[in-house]
DNA sequence: TTTTTATTAGTTAGTGCTTACCTAACTACT
DNA sequence: AGTAGTTAGGTAAGCACTAACTAATAAAAA
């Protein structure tokens, strides 16, 4: 049993790994090398919040409009964000992540996606169906 | 083909929201939750290092002698780290972690063994080896 | 309906703390 | 004299704040 719970580990360590690999890869790809984690929590708040504004993102991460004032240029100047007045109320300020932004807040996703781009082509179609069934029953 | 995809996508999606969560407890339980990821790094070459001096330190890790002075002062301020000055060379004092230190520096390591444990609670002996197989088929 | 008066959105200036690094000069030991 | 680690002093960036500001809009009064 202990020798089959080692297997288990190795087969899931070896996953992992894989994971790891390939969001590192991603990471230099949209060039987040130096993008803190809390920068990368911002970004994340910025993209499920589609046109938000410097109050409400204030609001949204508790935090003062000066910091949000502050974020949004350090964001401007590494390219991961622009913004745009509101026609209706030249006051607001609209936020929105460039490319880049976007993939640096996505990037867990597109690496999920990529390590099931790799399962699929590792195993057949019975495998695959097998797998979900088997991932499913867990806890 | 796409929908199988999406499947797939869900299961391995809980899975690493468990590995999440799971480690998330990790962090909490070993008070490690206002360590940095440098930290972190700089506590698992310790613990890879045993009885690492000052001086091996600097070097592995490419900083300068004060750098790592003040580094383990914080280490062993945070109840981390301590050090025993050597009996052969009065100069040199040996770094060692803490059980705190150490179960920050291996908190993946116990995630994973949870995630495994959890794993092997969910599935029958057949299932395991199922599982064991196909994770093994990828790459 | 203007005009005045809040009110609100975001900015600037000035602080403070922490992490994470450095060099130069030091002490203590070999 | 040379090596191990320390101290002092400094820099830059991240991440936060308050107080005081400008510009735009909404509300109230003339």
């Amino acid at each position: 049993m202990t020798c089959k719970k080692n297997e288990l580990y190795e087969a899931y360590h070896k996953l992992l790994k894989l994971d790891a690999a390939l969001h590192e890869n991603e990471t230099c790809q949209c060039q987040a090398e130096d993008v803190t984690s809390k920068q990368k929590y911002y970004l994340k708040v910025i993209d499920k919040n589609y046109r938000v504004t410097f109050s409400q993102l204030a609001q949204e991460t508790q935090n003062s409009k000066p910091t949000i004032t502050e974020l949004i240029s350090k964001f401007i100047s590494m390219g991961c964000v622009y913004r745009e007045r509101s026609p209706e109320d030249g006051r607001v300020y609209f936020i929105y992540l460039t490319p880049k932004g976007k993939s640096i807040a996505r990037s867990e996703e597109r690496t999920q996606i990529q390590v099931i781009e790799r399962i699929k082509n590792s195993l057949t179609d019975e495998e695959l169906d097998q797998l979900i069934t088997l991932l499913n029953k867990i806890l």
